[in-house]
DNA sequence: TAATATTGTTGCAATGTTGCGCAACTGTGC
DNA sequence: GCACAGTTGCGCAACATTGCAACAATATTA
């Protein structure tokens, strides 16, 4: 590491910002369990179907989230369950600052 | 996993938010190599020092970054260093959306 | 001690980006 | 034709990023 090139910062950042969303992460969640369309995903949010779209749209355009198309509708699947392991990392730092605030509050 | 409460979702997105900036990512991988105050920073970024402020304060207030002051400088650390296997999913991502990408353009 | 430089933070305004619903649209199946 | 599954254009509100200028706090130097 050191010495890289903005680009690939750039090119990771686009891929954490397709998971800096509730929406999107919960999308992610879901499809662990395994394809999924996008008729069976709205029921689980309070969002137009529109909205709902485009958030899948944002997963697809950076490769976590892939299409099958079976008629009417797209089945959707996790391309990279490595993400999932990202959640534990997330939780950690969650932890972390929480322990964090703990020692700050008793001094 | 399955049923999971929002706000889990949205404590996730905030750290993921934090992480969602190519400066940021710059930032913490800088700081993968150990201690840096902010002035060994600035020189890498073309940046205002305000807006590099602001970006740390961000990566502090998520618990992913801590600080300790030293006089006039204020060194910070990397405080969950499982932040960096995340990056070796989000090259994995890339690299999965680069085969998927191919495929298309042979077919 | 007083002036000056270094290190970092904060208020402000301009600009850019994101998330959202509505309405209109395409495509599939009955 | 009509319902179902998704996508796209549009406008709006909220939020993020940035530089500038002013600030506070420490360090250095005269």
């Amino acid at each position: 590491m050191g010495a890289m090139n903005m680009e690939k910062f750039q090119a990771r950042a686009r891929v954490m910002k397709a998971l800096a969303s509730p929406v999107r992460l919960k999308i992610v969640d879901e499809l662990s369990g395994g394809e999924r369309c996008m008729c069976e995903l709205q029921p689980l949010f309070d969002l137009n179907k529109s909205t709902l779209s485009r958030h899948i749209t944002v997963l697809k355009q950076v490769g976590i989230v892939s299409e099958r198309r079976e008629g009417a509708r797209s089945f959707l699947k996790l391309e990279t369950p490595c993400i999932l392991s990202v959640f534990d990392c997330t939780m950690g730092v969650l932890r972390a600052d929480a322990r964090q605030k703990m020692r700050l509050a008793q001094a």
